[in-house]
DNA sequence: TCCCAGGGAGGAT
DNA sequence: ATCCTCCATGGG
């Protein structure tokens, strides 16, 4: 890939549950994602090939439509992968600096050296992803999601005679009745909040696109205003949606690692958590936040 | 059986 | 502002 800064680890960044959309299927090294990339559905089979730090993506597109100009697709997805998986953010950069800076969180870099924040293609998945990922466990919310699609989301065909089903629309969710939703997903009481938000979109109350062009805080009063969104999923959704990546979502491994890490165990409330990882790391709380996310998780610290 | 998972809402203090 | 409790669902 062209004009990437820095290392990747395209394993541990798909499997780092984020909330930009449903996470990859994956088979051993290879992942597989569909996504409309100009208006074609395109269905992606990508390996990353060499290691860490001088590596090459191969990938394979599928198309619904034998008779598409393969050299656009191939331009698209060379684009979208670029996008989704954060490939122009300066990794390189960012461990340079806090190497010295900050002795806590370079300790994370050891073991998760490539690991990427990943951006949203479409903000109203995004945003229903990061609303099914309260209180829940990555592994359950992918799981609702992917019962959604399969249920309520368009089925595309492709020319190897697979098929997939697309993340489902506002105006398809907006039409269901919340415990329907519920019973075929096993979302649990997250159903009414999807209903909801999905009802708010088709109705004009809400533009998520608008969120783009205000500030930080202005977007997350904004986001706070709707079901089932709290700090937490707001900030999921300023970081993987709109790509803010000042922000630093504050779940409950964050919590404690940050207390456990940086405040000698005191325990700091999750709003002053979120705020000391704001102020601290600035443009990079993001990537903090998903450093010190991952590592907890795996540490299980 | 209890506790937990990338929490949020409503209420009482 | 901070602290309850409840909210579905499945895994450990």
């Amino acid at each position: 890939m062209q004009f990437v800064n820095g290392p990747l680890n395209l394993t541990e960044t798909v499997l780092s549950g984020q909330t930009p959309e449903p996470e990859w299927v994956r088979n051993g090294s290879i992942f597989t994602d569909i996504e409309i990339l100009n208006g074609t559905p395109v269905k992606y089979i990508l390996t990353q090939m060499g290691d860490t730090d001088n590596f090459s993506i191969e990938a394979h597109a599928i198309t619904g439509k034998p008779t598409q100009h393969s050299e656009e697709i191939a331009a698209n997805l060379r684009n979208h992968l670029m996008r989704v998986l954060g490939l122009k953010d300066d990794l390189t950069f960012f461990y340079r600096m806090y190497a010295d800076k900050d002795k806590v969180l370079s300790v994370t870099f050891q073991n998760l050296r490539g690991l990427r924040l990943m951006r949203a293609t479409d903000l109203f998945e995004a945003l229903i992803c990061s609303i099914l990922s309260q209180n829940n466990s990555v592994r359950l919310w992918n799981r609702s999601a992917r019962l959604m699609m399969k249920e309520y989301g368009r089925r595309v065909d492709f020319v190897d005679g697979s098929h997939e089903f697309l993340f489902p629309r506002p105006e398809t969710l907006a039409r269901l009745n919340p415990r329907g939703l519920r019973s075929k997903t096993s979302m649990g009481y997250r159903a009414k909040p999807v209903v909801m938000v999905s009802r708010m979109i088709v109705g004009g109350e809400l533009d998520l696109s608008k969120l783009a062009s205000v500030s930080y805080e202005e977007a997350k009063d904004t986001l706070l205003e709707l079901p089932g969104v709290g700090p937490k999923v707001a900030d999921c959704f300023l970081l993987y949606g709109l790509g803010r990546v000042e922000a630093a979502p504050v779940d409950v491994w964050i919590h404690r690692i940050v207390s456990k890490l940086y405040l000698r165990g005191r325990k700091a409330s999750r709003t002053k958590t979120g705020e000391f990882l704001r102020e601290r790391f600035r443009d990079w709380a993001g990537y903090a936040q998903l450093y010190l996310f991952d590592y907890a998780r795996r540490e299980k610290v």
